[in-house]
DNA sequence: CAACGATGATTGATGTATCAACTATTCCCG
DNA sequence: CGGGAATAGTTGATACATCAATCATCGTTG
C-alpha cells in the first residue's frame, strides 16, 4: 500500500539479482572479447546471419531478431563492416533497403567463436546451477517475461517499444 | 567434451534469462530516465552517497560499493559534477585521493527519484512474482553469485592467470 | 632519507547505446 | 495519377563503458 519501499527480503532479492547478472555479463563479455575479438553484440549479429538463408538478412529482420533499435543496428553494422565481418548489399526488390551479408571472414570468426562462448555460458551459468535450480529459473523467468511482454503491448504510454538486447543463440 | 553445445532446456533457460533481464532493464532505465532525468548509474551513485556518513565517500569506496572500475567512476563523476549532482573535494588526510560529496541538488534529486524507482521495481519485478518465486530467485542468485565471486577471486584478471607468459608480453 | 612499489585517481582513445532528426522509397487510398 | 502515411535505413549528438597509459602521493624498506 503505502509500500513506498521494498521489504528487506524484496530488496535483497532485487539486489542479488542485479549483482549476479552484472557479474555474469561482465565475465562473458570480457572473455568473449579477449578470446575472439568479438563483443556479445557482434556475436548476436553473426549468429543470426549465419543461420539465415544465404547468410544474409534485411536490416529490419536483423533488428527484429536481435530486438535492437534500427539506429543501433545501423551504427553497429557500420563498425562491423569496417572490420570486414559483414557487407551491405543493395536490395534489388526494394530501393530503400539493403541486405546484410555475412562475409567469409565473418563466417570463420563466428564458427571459431561459438564453441568458446558456449563453453563460457556453461562454465559461468549452467554448470554453477543444479538441474533443479535451472528448471526453477527457467520457469520463473518465463512467467516474468510473459508478464513483462503483456504489459509492454498493453501499455500505450510507451511508444517506440522495441528494446532490450537479446543475444546469444549458442547453437544446439 | 561432447558438450560443445547446450541442451535444449539449457539453452532455453539461458535465453529466457537473458531476455527477461534485458526487457526489465530497458524498462527501468527508460522509465527512470524519463521521469527523473537520472540513469540507473546516476541512481546507484546517489544512493550510495546518500547512505554514507556525511553524504560523502572516497572514490575507491564508491567504486567498491558499485563494483565499478575506477576509470568508469571517474568519467561518470565528471559528468555528474557538471550537472551539479555531486562535488569533488580534497581529502585532507590523503593527498592522492578525494571525497565525493552529495550536493543539496543531488540530495533533492535522489529523494525525489527513489519512490519512483521503487515503484517501478515493484511494478516490473516484485509484483510480477509470487512470494515463493521471489524466494527461489533469491536463493538461486545467491548461490550463483557466491560461485561467480569464488571463481573471480581464484582467477584474478583474465591475463594474470598462471601459465601463458613467455614473459615477453609486449616487452619492448 | 632515497629508491621503489603500491595505491587513488585522472585522461584519452575507442567502442557502444540511445534519441531525435533526416532521406528516400514504397504503399495505399481517393 | 497524386499526395500523404508508413517503412527502411542513415546520421549526428550525447551519454556511457572499457582499456591502457599516466600521474602524484603514500608506505616501506634498505
Amino acid at each position: 500500500m503505502a509500500d513506498v519501499w521494498l521489504s528487506q527480503s524484496e530488496q535483497l532479492a532485487w539486489r542479488t539479482y542485479l549483482r549476479a547478472h552484472a557479474l555474469l555479463d561482465a565475465h562473458l563479455n570480457r572473455q568473449l572479447q579477449s578470446e575472439t575479438q568479438l563483443s556479445q553484440a557482434d556475436y548476436g549479429v553473426l549468429v543470426h546471419l549465419s543461420e539465415a538463408p544465404d547468410e544474409r538478412l534485411r536490416g529490419y529482420e536483423l533488428a527484429r531478431g536481435l530486438q535492437w533499435e534500427k539506429s543501433r543496428l545501423s551504427h553497429h553494422l557500420g563498425r562491423m563492416e569496417r572490420r570486414g565481418l559483414v557487407q551491405r548489399r543493395e536490395c534489388p526488390t526494394d530501393g530503400r533497403g539493403a541486405f546484410v551479408q555475412l562475409t567469409d571472414f565473418g563466417r570463420r570468426r563466428i564458427m571459431a567463436a561459438a564453441p568458446v562462448h558456449v563453453r563460457d555460458v556453461r562454465q559461468w551459468f549452467v554448470d554453477l546451477l543444479t538441474p533443479q535450480q535451472l528448471r526453477d529459473l527457467q520457469s520463473i523467468n518465463d512467467s516474468l517475461l510473459a508478464k513483462l511482454e503483456a504489459i509492454d503491448s498493453a501499455c500505450p504510454g510507451v511508444e517506440a517499444c522495441p528494446e532490450a538486447n537479446g543475444e546469444d543463440c549458442g547453437g544446439e
